[in-house]
DNA sequence: AATGAATGAGTATTCATTCAT
DNA sequence: TATGAATGAATACTCATTCAT
């Protein structure tokens, strides 16, 4: 009978329900990271999750709460990851630098997550709480896997002393530039260079800087 | 006698037609950076520059000729500055590249400037026209200072051979960051570094992976 | 018992998608009309259709649409309801005549329309598009039905040979003026004319300045 | 000297600042014919007559006040223009009729003040004091000129009775939506008809339909 | 659960009016 | 007198949020 087909006759692998929450997050993420979150209209996000804009209270308290929520919940998982992988990482310092550059790219800027530290920057003086929260679960977290490795390679002699908070920050500031860039001034400028290639070349030059056998640049001259 | 003055009682207002643009263009620059474009009240900038909200249109069109005003006055003067120093600029690539560094933060990053990277970041993909003229007009020439200086190195042998374009995102990254954190996460974030000392590090460890005499590390192992 | 009635308390709003861009059509109409487009506030318009000011743009993209729409969805049918009786009519042209001018009345000035001439007379500069469509829509269709009753009579030899043109402007002429005073100045002087007398007497005046038989009236003495 | 000479450069017609008010009256009423009132800025009023906008507020309390002052200045010395033309006329009713209309054109509709019948019709329920003193002033006066003309046409025998309050606004009708006409749609729609020949094409048919020796039509047939 | 019509507080913008110069 | 900078109330329009369906 064709009743039983009709009945069946949207496809098996329709959008689950139970997925709904995160597609709206989905949506919300993107259309965050290329507005901002006050110029983002929550209309949109839930025509670009195929919803209708009721829909979104269904899941989300207030447009607040859809920041939180995204931020919060595609964020940690990330670092977590991370961490696992310095906590299993078998090989020298260099390498470790290396793989945490890497993976940096793999798991969290060179995916569709890669537009949170643009939304974050944006948006951290008007949430200092969620601000907060991405500080210390994140940013810090994340700070504290590079700073490890450095500190490793200083006490194995394979780098030379260096104050690591700070060397932390130089090797962490082209990465992040590089995610920013992506999500801002990219589409304006023709990009010139690889990521894959630009990643290496912080590592290689970063570790250049920090290789014992050499001696440190004068610092400024009198 | 008094009579005088309360006669003289404060007039409701000024006439201040010279000074009236910069003070409000000071006063929307500190909200756009602080809140961002959308999220800041015209209402707020004029309070702040201390006049109502009608002497606003007195001097700009609308709110995003206010935000192009203030990004295009307050931008070119600086770069135009960089320019000069390093066309006049005698020494070693060095102490070249540490010259534009410091510059950089005294006439720029250090100054009530230095919020602007963060504001276009957040907007550029709002405001394509206006992000295309920062990139031409800022970033690229400013890329461009210290494309010279490390080319300049390179071709002297005082630095060992690189691929400038990327050598100079690698160097700019880190200096970006310091602006944009100050104007984002320093505020739920106690400050662990020292601005000018680490720019001071940025450049010598940059430098240190520059030198000539040392060979450079090895690229990515299979 | 009230207990039913109190939990039914009536609801905050009801949805009437079907009727509302109707209700508020008339009453913009009402209000332009009476006002006239810049002094009528729209949230006046949305107070006398009973809904919220937000409600008017779920209909209506701007206030201009708003106007537009009003104007366009209300005369053309009235016009194609003139030509039709036109078309069908069977009789002399001093009766068309008459047909004509009572159908006006009836169908366009006579109702809810009445104030569109004031409203456009009042408008045409501002919204020259909105003129010009008029004009070719209304005005001028409305002309050519007068033009073929009367160029009919005076083919037949019913009415002395006049130019149309002409002839048509001074019969339409105290037609508007009386739709138009209605809107205007009835408020503050006292009707003194019965409006069907007053047609009558217009189509009577007018038929009886054509008819044949008589001589024209020497023009202008030197 | 050429002191002299520069200290007089100005030329001696130079405009006399004892007419800046009917300067600005006359700028006002072009722009509120032209705009309708609430459409019209006194900017704009100010800028057409040469002067700055506080200086309207020398001359002037309020806009309304300008409104009224505009309307009442202008009007009632043209009406009793054309009371004093009738008072002393000469000559059949059918001249005097054909006379009132000519000035009608040459002292008012045919000049500057030609756009007051469209400014007091659309502005009528905005004003109503304004409306009244003009109707009292302007409209029943002017009527009452007619009327005379044509009650004196009738007492002689030269017209055939008719209802003169209706016969009068036949023939002002046509007159008036001429006036309206030239500042309504005349812009967007190709004028087809020369005003002198329209006003005698008017004061024909009207006078035609007058005649004695004809009978009137049958009024309407059942 | 889902929808989208309805709401109303909020914001950019305009402009009549005031007043320091 | 004359100016035009400054004001602030008014209004078109937006959009997060609610709720009848």
């Amino acid at each position: 009978m064709d009743t039983t087909q009709s009945a069946r006759a949207e496809p098996r692998w329709e959008r689950r329900k139970e997925d709904r929450p995160g597609e709206l997050a989905a949506a919300a993420l993107e259309l965050f990271v290329e507005k901002g979150f006050a110029a983002t209209r929550l209309e949109d996000v839930a025509a670009r999750a195929g919803v209708s804009k009721g829909t979104l209270y269904l899941y989300f308290d207030s447009k607040e709460a859809l920041l939180k929520t995204v931020i919060q919940s595609a964020v940690v998982p990330a670092i977590v990851q991370g961490e696992e992988l310095v906590n299993q990482f078998q090989g020298t310092a260099s390498q470790l630098v290396r793989e945490i550059v890497r993976a940096w790219w793999r798991l969290f800027a060179g995916t569709k997550l890669g537009g949170i530290p643009k939304l974050m920057i944006s948006e951290a003086r008007n949430f200092p709480e969620l601000a907060q929260y991405y500080h210390d679960n994140v940013i810090a977290r994340g700070k504290r896997l590079f700073a490890r490795a450095i500190q490793g390679g200083v006490e194995s002699g394979e780098f030379r002393p260096v104050e690591v908070n700070y060397a932390v920050q130089v090797l962490v500031g082209p990465l992040l530039m590089l995610a920013i860039w992506e999500h801002s001034f990219a589409a304006c400028a023709p990009r010139d260079l690889d990521p894959e290639r630009y990643l290496d070349i912080c590592a290689n030059l970063f570790l250049d800087g920090l290789r014992t056998g050499t001696e440190p640049a004068l610092e400024r001259a009198p």
